[in-house]
DNA sequence: GCTTGTCTGTACCGATCGGTACAAACACTG
DNA sequence: CAGTGTTTGTACCGATCGGTACAGACAAGC
């Protein structure tokens, strides 16, 4: 008897930062037992759909982390612009300050919609969501708030772009100094 | 005798079509070749270097496309304006209105520094500064222009990667319409 | 015609891919 | 202790990976 139900939920962050650095295709099972340091056998045992259920679940996490620390508060906190600069901090918190990539983004941009697509898309159509809500509880008008929603998220994804790309983690946190002016002052 | 120096430019296109879709690590041979219409045998006259060749050239040609048709005009038209508005027009026509995602951004998230990462990072630095410097002969102060111009490089990729995650090119239009506004109004 | 060099299709290489089978090791319950 | 179900390492599978070897097809110069 005696289920061993931690051992999915330990495995599942070292999973994710196979599958942030190698991309879905290039995270092999062999660079993931050895990140995980658990062999096949515990591997498909714990994820008896393989890789596709690995990643899955990694976006599942990921998806829920983000509900929960970021979208709730930006739909609940009764301090709107509060929730919004708890977002961009650990929004920072999170990507390392451009140090780290974004799973979801890196996912959406190469993979052949592998039903993938339905977990990238929600990811995104949330915080967009959630983050025009806080912008219209702090008293913007509802068009205006659904663009800079959508500005945010996407200049978020770009900010972990370039900060990759030039290989210049700064890109990153003067990203973020921007988007606090147009999201909490004025 | 008698050299066939076509071949090699006329499969690059289709090859950079396959990178698009496929990543580095998912785009195999053998898809580069029914894209392509070529054998493993030409592909390796045309490329020697393999795999690793194809990515390098496809990414020179994108580099030197960038260069010829936006980088160009933006350091060196008269009309800064002008110019920026072409980039724009440039930018949504090259992406296919974000239907089309781009090559070097998706790279610069996964590649483990291949040895591309020189390419990806030149190409991002030559469409900032060269922007920078049109900002800058539109009469924006040397640091408004700096900071407009790393934002719009991100922005745009940003608008690649949203519009891609949520299935929906129009986020890629609208993202345009709002740079116009912070880059060429006021 | 023959020669010379450029192309290209095919067969093949070892390595690695994701995935399966299964028996030994293990941790509990009784 | 025996018995039961869980967890694991290992060996193995066919498929495919990127890459090589090479013989024949081809075109141009003589």
């Amino acid at each position: 008897m005696t289920k061993k139900p931690g051992a999915r939920e330990d495995a599942l962050p070292a999973i994710a930062e196979v599958f942030r650095e190698y991309g879905y295709e290039g995270a092999s099972l062999a660079l993931i037992g050895a990140r995980t340091g658990l062999g096949k056998g515990s591997l498909y045992h714990a994820f008896p759909g393989g890789k596709a259920e690995m990643a899955e679940a990694v976006l599942a996490a990921i998806g829920a982390w983000f509900e929960e620390t970021v979208y709730a508060p930006l739909r609940d906190d009764p301090d709107p612009r509060a929730a919004i600069r708890l977002m961009l901090s650990e929004t920072d918190a999170y990507f390392r300050s451009g140090r780290r990539v974004c799973l979801v983004g890196a996912f959406a941009l190469t993979e052949g919609r592998d039903g993938f697509a339905d977990r990238i898309a929600g990811y995104f159509r949330d915080w967009r969501e959630a983050l025009a809500e806080a912008l219209i509880r702090a008293g913007r008008p509802a068009a205006e708030a659904d663009s800079l929603a959508e500005d945010a998220v996407l200049t978020i994804q770009g900010g972990l772009v370039l900060a990759r790309a030039l290989d210049d983690p700064a890109v990153f946190g003067r990203m973020l100094g921007r988007l606090e002016e147009r999201l909490v002052s004025e």
